[in-house]
DNA sequence: CTGTTAGCGCGTTCAA
DNA sequence: TTGAACGCGCTAACAG
C-alpha cells in the first residue's frame, strides 16, 4: 500500500496540488468549500504529510536539536521535558541527542542534527574545544545555537543560565545563620558558581575557607558517596554540607545515616536543583531550586526568536535560583 | 553561505554527482583515487549530506521512533538510553516522543513520527484503544512496531516484555520465607504481572489475599506516598510491602520513616526495577532487577530485523527479571 | 480564489 | 568504472 501524497488528496478532492498545499501550510487563500473537501479527502486517504519533502523544499524542518550528556540525570530529564513541552507549544519537535558525557560524541551529534536540517540547537555541558568549534560552525552556517549553562569566553552563542553563585551563597548564608561554622562543600570544580557562592558566603561572614572541607570532582551519586565519607571521618567533622546537587545531597544523607549520624540532628545537608519529590524525602531536603521549566521555555523561545528574526549577537539570559528551606538543615548540636 | 551539496563536492573533486552519491551510500564501485578526491572535497567544503533529500529518494530515514510516557521516570530514562545506544550501534538515530502519559498525545506522536518517515517504532504503555488502532495502522502501512510491555489481546505487534509475574512471585516468596505473613502490595492494576505474581506467591503459601492490603492506582511517588500511609495506619499493619517500582518503594520507605517505623526493623520494603543507585540507599533496597539494557537491545534488534526482513507475524519475546536481595527486607519483629 | 510548473538535493537507473 | 538525466513529494511563484 503506497502512501497517499498531496496529489492523491488533490485528485480525490477534485482540486489541484497547489490548493492542497496552500491548505496544508495555511498560507494563501482556500475557500471554505475547498477546505471541507480537502479535509475529507485527507481523512479518507489517511494522508500524512511527508516532512522530508517539505523540509527539502522549504529548508525548514520544524525540528530543534537538544544535545545533552545523560538523560538518566533527573535534572537533565526535567529540562529535556520542559524543552519538549515548550517546543510543542511553538509547533516544533525536539530531537534529543545523548552524548553520554563525551564531547566527541557531541560533535557527531551536531553533524547528525545538521544533516536532519534542524532549525536550531540547544546544548548543555560538557563541551570541549572541538565541540565548541563545531557549534560555532553550525551557528556560522545559520543555525541558531543556544547554550544551557555552557559558558564560553568570549561569548560565542546565546547563553541561558542560572545564577548558581547567588543561589549557593543564599544557601550557605542560611547555614551560617543557623549557627554553623564548619561547613563543607561537595562539588565538582572550584571555578563553578556553586563554589564561588560558597566561598563568598563564608568570606563575608568572616569564616575561613578550609581546603580540607572542600571536595571536588563530585557530580554523581557514586563519587559523592566516597567524598562524603572522607568529609565525615575528618576532624573536625563539619556540621553542615552544601552539596553540588540533590543527587549528591541524597548520597551524603545516606552516607551520614549509614555512619550513624542523623540528619539534621548531627549534620545539616543542603542540595541544589530541587528535583521532583525532594520535598518528600525524609527529612525533606533543603535545596536551591533551579527553574527548570522556565529554563526550557526561555531556551526554546530564544531559539524561536532567532529562527524568526535571524541570528543576533550573543546575549546572556540569567535566571535566578531560589533557596527552598525544608527540614534537612537545622541549628548544629553543641556537643562540646 | 549556502550549504554545500553533492554537486559542489562533485565539481570540486572533478567528478560527477553519480560517483559522489555512490561513494556516500557505499553502493557501487568507486576507484581509490576517486574516493580520495571526494573525501578531500567533502572535508574542504564541510559537506553534510541532506537527509531530507536522501530519505525522500530512498524512503528510508535511518530513524526509529520511541514513544514513551515520561522521561522523568528513571526506569524510562534508562530504557531510552539503552535504546539510543543500541540503535546507534546499528547506525540508526532515535526520535524520542514524550506523551506525558496521555494516549491522545501518543496518537499525535505517531503521526509526527510517520510524517518524519521513521523506519520503525518502539512504544511503551499506557495505550488506549485509539492509540493501539493508530499503531495497527502504522504497522499496516509497513512500519515495524515493537511494543515494550504494552500487551494487546490478540497480539497485534511484536512484544518485548519482562516476566514481571515471575519476578514478583520470587520477591514475595522471599518475603514469605523471611517469615512475613501480612504482606501488602502497592500497585497500579490488579491485572498487572506484579499483582498476579504477588497473589500467586501468597496462594501457594496458603496465605489469604486480603483486599485491604492491596492498594491500586499507584505508579508514582505522589500516589505511593498517600497509599503507603493508608496501609501503615491500618490494623493489622503489614510487616512487609511489595511495591510497584523503586520509586514507590522509596516513597513507602520514606513514609514509614516519617511515621517512626524503621526499615527493615518494623517494616520490610521491596521494590521493582533496580534503578541506578538503589544499592546505595539506606537501607540498600531489595528489588527485582529489570534488564533495561537487554530490553533496549532486544527491542532495537527486533525492529532492525523487521526493517530488513519485512514485517512478520507478531511474536512475544520474554526476558526474565531477577530478584536482588539487599537490606530493606528482613524477618519481621515479633512484637506480640 | 485556483491551477500549472519548476526545482529543493539526492539516489538510481541506463548508456557509455 | 563513470556520467547524464529523471523523479521522490512538496511548496512557491506566477498566471489565470
Amino acid at each position: 500500500m503506497r502512501k497517499a501524497t498531496a496529489y492523491d488528496v488533490a485528485e480525490r478532492a477534485g482540486l489541484s496540488v497547489g490548493t492542497v498545499s496552500r491548505f496544508l501550510t495555511g498560507r494563501g487563500y482556500v475557500s471554505e468549500q475547498a477546505q471541507a473537501r480537502i479535509t475529507a479527502a485527507i481523512d479518507e486517504l489517511g494522508f500524512v504529510r511527508n516532512s522530508a519533502a517539505s523540509s527539502l523544499r522549504t529548508r525548514k524542518s520544524g525540528l530543534i536539536g537538544f544535545v545533552l550528556s545523560d538523560l538518566r540525570n533527573p535534572f537533565t530529564a526535567q529540562v529535556a521535558t520542559a524543552i519538549q513541552e515548550a517546543a510543542r507549544a511553538d509547533g516544533l519537535a525536539v530531537f534529543l541527542s545523548n552524548t553520554m558525557g563525551d564531547p566527541a560524541r557531541g560533535v557527531e551529534a551536531l553533524e547528525q542534527l545538521r544533516s536532519h536540517g534542524v532549525d536550531g540547537v540547544i546544548v548543555t555541558p560538557p563541551g570541549d574545544k572541538e565541540f565548541v568549534a563545531a557549534l560555532a560552525d553550525l551557528r556560522q552556517s545559520g543555525v541558531p545555537v543556544v547554550s544551557l549553562g555552557l559558558r564560553t569566553r568570549p561569548l560565542r552563542f546565546d547563553l541561558v543560565t542560572v545564577d548558581t553563585e547567588a543561589g549557593a551563597r543564599d544557601c550557605v548564608e542560611h547555614l551560617i545563620s543557623l549557627g554553623h561554622r564548619t561547613i563543607a562543600h561537595l562539588g565538582n570544580d572550584r571555578r563553578s558558581g556553586r563554589f564561588r557562592g560558597y566561598r563568598a558566603a563564608l568570606e563575608s561572614a568572616g569564616l575561613p575557607v578550609d581546603k580540607a572541607l572542600v571536595q571536588t570532582g563530585v557530580d554523581d551519586q557514586q563519587s559523592a558517596w566516597q567524598a562524603a565519607e572522607t568529609l565525615l571521618i575528618a576532624d573536625p567533622r563539619p556540621t553542615a554540607i552544601f552539596c553540588y546537587n540533590d543527587t549528591t545531597a541524597f548520597a551524603a544523607m545516606q552516607k551520614a545515616n549509614q555512619m550513624g549520624l542523623s540528619v539534621p540532628g548531627d549534620l545539616s545537608v543542603a542540595g541544589f536543583d530541587d528535583v521532583d519529590h525532594a520535598e518528600h524525602w525524609v527529612p525533606p531536603l533543603t535545596t536551591v531550586a533551579q527553574p527548570t521549566e522556565e529554563l526550557g521555555r526561555l531556551a526554546v523561545s530564544e531559539v524561536v526568536r532567532q529562527i524568526k528574526d535571524g541570528i543576533a549577537p550573543p546575549a546572556v539570559h540569567t535566571l535566578t535560583a531560589e533557596l527552598v528551606v525544608r527540614s534537612s538543615t537545622a541549628p548544629p548540636q553543641h556537643t562540646s
